[in-house]
Parts: structure tokens; C-alpha cells; sequence
DNA sequence: ACCGTCATACCGCCTGATGGAACGGCATAT
DNA sequence: ATATGCCGTTCCATCAGGCGGTATGACGGT
């Protein structure tokens, strides 16, 4: 009697238990078995037998004492992974499918001190659209990209209601509509903002709704891409509307 | 101590596929299925089960043109274990061992700049035994543990000979011998030298012979518990003896 | 000497990993 | 256009191999 959600490609069952068995050495340094078996919610023996697999492939190493510690082969593929990292591969392709979807401009801002930094940029697939100079520099504004931003303490990623969304028209000029949220990375730290923009008289109530969904999908996609433990699923996105005095 | 020998527990054989599929990375950046399987000798639809777990767990991430790249979570995992990395830890332990083993002093050396620097050393347990400053930082000299450090390009790790070990007798003063050999860490770099000290008249030939194994193995274990990929075993190990004019 | 907890060995059950074969998609070569 | 690869993916019959309840022996604290 299989559950409703049919899965395309299963993965291995082991596997993720070893894995599971590899993060929970994060924080803290050396773990024992027991220590390790409660904290998967594992079997001592299944634990010990994935902890030997480890070991032998260095991933794990085990002290004098017989506790285990993370070995030397984290840090290498920690390492290869610092270099063949590119933000831009992982930020572009997203902004192309949502720029896609809504037929609108998307773009994706970091912060920089006390302003918004446009990193990336994908233009609208319409001739009407709305035209700023990407790698542009501005103050931390009242539009839904500067308020992300400006959102130092994120509210609950997984409080059970939707993932927060602002939205904000003819704040940055009299013609311009855009709606954000935003994207983490490792640690949960805030990474960026993810922003969607065109011509104010576009984005009507329902538009914004659909755009909204839109944005999440891919905030959430790529939050996960840069490390962020993202829960299952949630709510429908909250959206928030700003007024152009904040 | 009843000691750790001999494990009788086996490994997780799913789980060792996948960190190979995992080490495979190592070097360049993104990589596809095929070549993946192939680099691994694994069958395609294995494989791919077993990157579907790892990129559930964030080890792994899919780019938009479905081939694989390392996830932020093993970048996560090398901070904290760079964190949580002490040499002490891993060091001292072996050492311990080896000054009970030989009955000697065991001592860890790292070269700094043209000089050799004593970082751990523990004792011989017998009354009389040689008497060496830790933290001493002594020019690059001939005895058995400068060699080591001298020794820029270590003849094969696993050119079917031994592992070369160095020894040597009244070079230091004219009451001590040495014996020596090089342990390795990530990316096979020479991290040190494992040294075992004591009165040049205890320094038989034939206690040279033990004392030269006990080494080996106990640089093995170091070596391979910093990073450096061991191979399996080796013929018993070729000893070199130093004269006082090098 | 007691007890709790540790890492590890044993072993039978049965799930779940395995890989050969086949499919559809997408290039490039013909 | 047609053919030829190679790609990632799905299906499925087979059976090895992972699983965990239980047992053991060694510590370490009281």
C-alpha cells in the first residue's frame, strides 16, 4: 500500500543515513557512538557499521579514544568547493526561468553596507519594460528589493504561515512596480534578494499574486542551491505591500 | 590498553559508493552521470539513485543543465572541521604509543623555513633516555629528523619499496640516535617528521630494525588520519643511514 | 562488588539495492 | 531528412546485503 506521492528515481536509503550521520558533527567536535546513534535516531550497530564506511573513506576519523571527528577529506572537497564556486551560475538560471514565467525583469541584489548592490540582472521578454543599470549601487530604498534587504531578522522560515513577500509600486520612480523576497544561504544568513519588476500598471492584485508564487518557488530553489536547510513545504506566500514613505 | 585492533564490523557498501562518487569531484567543477559512472566504475541508474540522496542532503547540487556539482554542505562540514582541528589531538596520541612501543622518546617536527621546529614530544619512560628542549627551533641538520624535514621530493609513497625511514647516531651530540621518517597530509604535502630518540648505545642494529617499524606504521596512521591517501600496505620499510658529514 | 554505559559481535529476516535492457530526447554526423 | 551516437532516465526480476534485537565483555564511576 504505497503512500499518495509517487516518487520519479528513489535514492538510497544507506546512503542517507550516512549523510545524516555526517552532519550531525556539525557545531561540535567529537561525537561517540551512543552520542551519535541518539542523535540520528539510529541503531548502534546500523550507526557503527555506516561510521566504519566513513572512516575508511576518510570522511570521518576516529581519535585515540575511540570518539570519531571529522577527517581530513571534508576540507578538501570544502576547498574544491570554495573554488569552483560561482554565484552567477547558480543566480542566472534562475532569474532566466522566473524572467520567463512572468515576463517581466528579474534581478538579484546583495547588500552592501547601507545599499543595494544589483548583481545580477535578467530583462523582460517585452518591448514595454522597466529599464535600471544593473552592478548599479543605490541607498537602501522603501522598494520591496531595499526592504528585503533592510529585513534584518527574517520572520519564521517555518512558523506555518507563507513565506513573507513585499511588494511595492512607483517608489523608486512614478512608473515602477517590483515584488522580492529573499534567498539564504549557509547558516541561514540572509544571501540576497530576488526581485521581479516591470511597468507599475502591470502588476494588478492577481498578477502580484501569481508572481508572488513564482518568486518563491525560486527563492526557495535557490536558498537550498547555496545551503540553506529550506522545510518541505509551507503556507501560501504572505504578501506585503509598501507604501513609498517607510 | 586492550586496544583497537582488528574490526571485525564491515562497512555499508552503498555508502562507500557514494563517497567515491563524492571524491570524484575533486579537481573540476561540474560533471554529468555518464562521466560520473564512468569515473566511478559504477553502473548509470546506480549512480544516479545514489546522487539522488546525495543532492537530497545538500552534498551534492543539480546545475539548470542537469549535470552535478559539489553542494554547500561540504563546505559547511570542512569550516567546521577546520574549527574544530587540533594537531595535538591526533599528534600526541600517536606519539604516546610510540615512547611506550620503543621505550624511547617519540618527538613531531615541522619544518619553518631552513630551521626544524619541535612541536610535541614525549619521553622515554626510562631513566636514562636524552634530554631535548620542546619548542626548540634548531637549523636543518643531519641528523635522521632534518633529513626527513630536507627531503623535498619523498621517493614513492607506493613504489612497491619501503618507506624509506632515516637514522642516525651521535650527529646531534655524541650521545644521541635517531630514527625518523616523514608523515604526510592532505594532497600527499609532507606535513612532518616522526622522530624516535634515545642514547646511541640502546641504537642496536637490530632495535633500529623494530624500532624503524613501529615507526612506519605509527606515521601511516598520522599520515592517513591528516588526509593523505594511503595505499595499503608496503614492503617492510628501507632503512638509510646518515653520517655525521652531510 | 555493583550498576550503567560503552563499543562491538552475532545472526536470521526480508527489505531494498542492484544493473541489464530499453526508452525518449537532443545533438552531430551523413 | 535520415541515421547514429550519447545523454539522463525508467522499469523490473533477482538476490545480496543492510538491518536491528539481542548478547558480550570491557570500562568507569559510586
Amino acid at each position: 500500500m504505497p503512500p499518495a506521492p509517487t516518487r520519479k528515481t528513489q535514492g538510497v536509503n544507506a546512503v542517507e543515513r550516512a549523510l545524516t550521520l555526517l552532519d550531525a558533527f556539525v557545531g561540535d567536535g567529537s561525537r561517540g557512538l551512543a552520542e551519535l546513534a541518539k542523535a540520528t535516531a539510529l541503531a548502534k550497530p546500523t550507526a557503527l557499521r555506516l561510521l566504519v564506511s566513513l572512516e575508511r573513506l576518510g570522511y570521518v576519523v576516529r581519535l585515540s579514544d575511540g570518539r570519531y571527528q571529522l577527517g581530513a577529506k571534508v576540507m578538501q572537497l570544502g576547498a574544491t568547493y570554495r573554488s569552483n564556486f560561482r554565484l552567477d551560475q547558480h543566480v542566472l538560471p534562475v532569474l532566466q526561468r522566473l524572467a520567463e514565467a512572468t515576463r517581466e525583469s528579474a534581478a538579484f541584489h546583495i547588500r552592501e553596507k547601507n545599499s543595494r548592490l544589483c548583481l545580477f540582472r535578467v530583462e523582460s521578454p517585452q518591448a514595454v519594460r522597466d529599464f535600471q543599470r544593473p552592478a548599479a549601487l543605490v541607498a537602501l530604498d522603501s522598494t520591496s528589493t531595499g526592504q528585503v534587504l533592510k529585513t534584518a531578522a527574517w520572520p519564521g522560515l517555518d512558523d506555518g504561515r507563507g513565506t513573507l513577500v513585499f511588494a511595492s509600486a512607483r517608489v523608486y520612480d512614478t512608473q515602477t512596480a517590483s515584488v522580492s523576497t529573499a534567498v539564504f544561504g549557509a547558516g541561514q544568513a540572509l544571501a540576497g534578494a530576488l526581485t521581479v519588476s516591470g511597468p507599475a500598471e502591470r502588476f494588478t492584485a492577481d498578477v502580484i499574486v501569481s508572481v508572488a508564487d513564482e518568486l518563491v518557488q525560486a527563492a526557495r530553489g535557490l536558498s537550498s542551491v547555496l545551503g540553506a536547510p529550506m522545510p518541505p513545504v509551507s503556507a501560501p506566500p504572505s504578501i506585503q505591500h509598501l507604501s513609498a514613505a517607510a
